[in-house]
DNA sequence: ACCTTGATTCTTTTT
DNA sequence: GAATCAAGGT
């Protein structure tokens, strides 16, 4: 069938007369699957996810096959507005039809996602058990530890890494594809002299993980990375897609672009998205020679397109924003410019410490909706998530309603853990850690006895064995709960019901707050049953957690006004008309955690590029004087005083104005009245409304 | 021997 | 505010 000839319109669309002179050479760059390599460097705002979405309709609309595309993103959510714009567009251009096309679409979402499918796909060809659980870091740095006490390495004479700094050094292993040595030497100098443990220690995890049947997120692309580098899989995994694209680039690492290299080896189909101003994840081993070196890996080498024309922002933020990256060291891509005009320049607020700064940013987001502006138009931004907290607790206090993304998230809380270790243990009895978890919710049953279990069960059922010493009573539930959880029987999703309703009288035994915990439950059980399978929920909660966080429990009505607030990181990509960044002050950004090397200090200028081009028509950046430190009393008066960050030095402070708040007022506030009032009528007026 | 409780130490960013 | 370690309790 040739879906093209049905779906095309007897009145053809101009779509592409939208788009500015190099978003359509991009748009437009070779439609057949053997199209040469495309590189756009996509500066901030320049329209790259509308250039990108339009790329896709384009390749459909002249032939393509939207089952035979696959779209990698940085991000689920990033994954989920492409899909969304490309159904729009393709219903606009190729009528009713268009919008089927665009559905098609099913081969988008991240690294990891689309990895995970192709190896559950392609299990049996590479002697994986299709059944394999996913940990989360969370997990895999439990099992690291496990690993880590066997070894009896934490018995070590010398201080020995920590199971995250293990972790981390892993992880930085495999997605850099670097040599153990390299990475201590360049990343973890302070570690060099366990080099040797590690290794063993790394070995002893793999076993492990092989052992119990998960995979954890660095091995969904080590395992696509080695399966592809098998030319007869490589070919056969190729030949399902005739175009691949990738956004956000800058933020891919080796071992990424070693799975893109692998499946398109000569770079036909091939286009890659991406802005090396924007790179913020080298933590996460990224690398922009991954951008920079596209081009060289072909031959012919890539085209390379360049969108430096913004859409977003008015030009005095982007002077602003274009004056600190301008300070970079290094950098490549060039200066952003626009014909939105305004004679607003960006805002440096200081404030005396982080509640004048709650008190100041509350005060304006409320002025700005009284002039119109929605909530959902406004963002605050910050490099930590904890920045936040006096924030917070001042729109709490005046009902503004908010939605935080970034930070800690809602799979982090120990009981909401408790509960999907119990369903991943009973999809995958193998998987050691969940088991190790659930164990210890009995009362009288803590490592020992657990490990005990553990290994005297194997895979077998639970209820076969006798109940560990003082299980007690609660013994035979569980191991019905765990039996019935395990058999084909078991209903889903309603079984989750059944959990929780096991797992209450515990929560309530091991937690104070029991009853708002018992809320988020809930609330999982509300998730659960919009998945089709509890493999499915589970993968996909793994992959792809719930980002944000309110301060309401529950999914908010959709329609209802909201502020925004996230981390930098989590804003990539987004834009709003008015944005306050919060704590542009030395030790904050630069966070003084990620001041050690030049190269993380780059980063962080980066980060701050990153907020500050979110904004389209009104920025602030808020600098307060003083921190109190933690650590101490409540009311202690323990600080220290912040400077204005490293990144707006003096000479390009006059790209900024500078305001103080609230305003220095010489005179008394007032009239000074200080008698005793006949009457509060205050308290009348008040009264009517209680 | 093993589990539980209490004191103590930091807290990036995310798939 | 939670993870980790050390000492008390069963």
């Amino acid at each position: 069938m040739n879906m093209h000839a049905a779906a095309a319109p007897a009145e053809p669309v101009d779509y592409l007369a939208t788009l500015n002179e190099g978003q359509r050479r991009a748009v437009e760059h070779g439609v057949g699957a053997g199209c040469g390599p495309l590189l756009v460097i996509a500066g901030a705002g320049s329209g790259k996810t509308n250039t990108l979405a339009h790329r896709v309709v384009h390749l459909i609309a002249s032939g393509a096959d939207p089952r035979r595309i696959l779209l990698l993103t940085f991000s689920r959510r990033a994954a989920s507005e492409m899909i969304r714009r490309v159904e729009r567009l393709a219903a606009r251009v190729m009528g009713p039809n268009g919008a089927v096309l665009g559905e098609g679409l099913s081969w988008a979402g991240t690294f990891h996602a689309v990895g995970a499918r192709l190896l559950r796909e392609h299990a049996f060809q590479i002697g994986l058990d299709p059944t394999f659980t996913i940990h989360d870091r969370e997990d895999a740095a439990d099992l690291m530890n496990l690993v880590r006490h066997e070894l009896g390495l934490s018995k070590k004479e010398t201080r020995f890494p920590t199971k995250n700094t293990c972790l981390d050094i892993y992880s930085r292993v495999v997605n850099a594809q670097d040599e153990l040595e390299a990475v201590l030497k360049s990343a973890f100098p302070w570690c060099l002299g366990a080099a040797e443990d590690l290794r063993s220690l790394f070995s002893a995890y793999v076993e492990a993980k092989l052992g119990n049947n998960v995979l954890d997120y660095d091995d969904l692309l080590l395992w696509w990375s080695h399966m592809v580098a098998e030319p007869m899989i490589a070919a056969d995994i190729g030949a399902r897609f005739d175009h691949v694209l990738v956004d956000e680039y800058q933020d891919t690492n080796r071992l990424q672009a070693s799975i893109l290299l692998a499946l398109k080896p000569d770079g036909r189909g091939l286009t890659v998205v991406g802005d090396d101003a924007q790179s913020i994840y080298s933590f996460r081993a990224a690398t922009i020679r991954n951008i920079l070196d596209f081009p060289g890996h072909f031959s012919p080498p890539a085209e390379i397109v360049t969108l430096d024309r913004n859409y977003r922002s008015t030009q005095p933020i982007l002077n602003a924003a274009n004056a600190v990256i301008g300070l970079a060291s290094e950098r490549f891509t060039k200066n952003l410019w626009t014909d939105r005009q305004s004679s607003e320049l960006p805002q440096l607020v200081t404030v005396k410490d982080e509640a004048g700064q709650a008190d100041f940013v509350a005060t304006r987001i409320l002025e700005n909706r009284e002039a119109g502006m929605t909530l959902k138009a406004q963002a605050v931004l910050f490099r930590t998530s904890h920045h936040s907290g006096p924030l917070e607790v001042e729109l709490v206090r005046r009902n503004i309603p908010f939605v935080k993304f970034g930070g800690l998230k809602f799979l982090d809380a120990a009981h909401v853990k408790d509960m999907l270790a119990i369903l991943r243990w009973a999809q995958n009895p193998r998987d050691r850690v969940a088991g190790f978890r659930v164990l210890q919710l009995l009362p009288g049953v803590g490592p020992t006895s657990a490990a005990r279990v553990l290994d005297a069960a194997g895979t077998g059922d639970i209820a076969e064995l006798p109940a560990p010493p003082r299980a007690g009573a609660d013994w035979p539930a569980f191991a019905e709960l765990t039996g019935h959880l395990r058999s084909a029987l078991s209903p889903w999703p309603a079984e989750i019901g059944h959990v929780r309703q096991w797992y209450e009288p515990h929560l309530e035994r091991m937690h104070e707050d029991a009853v708002t915990r018992r809320a988020d439950l809930l609330q999982l059980e509300q998730i659960a049953a919009g998945y089709a399978s509890r493999e499915r929920f589970l993968t996909e909660l793994t992959l792809d957690p719930p980002s944000a966080t309110s301060d309401e429990a529950g999914a908010p009505t959709r329609d209802e006004d909201y502020l925004i607030l996230s981390t930098i990181h989590s804003s990539k990509g987004q834009e709003w008309k008015s944005v306050f960044v919060l704590n542009a002050v030395d030790g904050c950004m630069p966070a003084d955690v990620a001041a050690g090397s030049p190269a993380e200090l780059e980063e962080e200028r980066r980060l701050l590029y990153v907020a500050m081009t979110r904004a389209k028509d009104s920025l602030h950046l808020m600098m307060p004087q003083r921190f109190f430190t933690h650590g101490q009393h409540a009311q202690g008066d323990r600080h220290v005083y912040a400077n204005r960050t490293r990144f707006i030095p003096a000479r390009i402070l006059g790209f900024f104005e500078q305001t103080m708040w609230p305003m220095a007022t010489a005179s008394a506030p007032g009239p000074a009245w200080r008698g005793t009032a006949a009457i509060d009528l205050k308290d009348r007026m008040r009264g009517m409304w209680r």
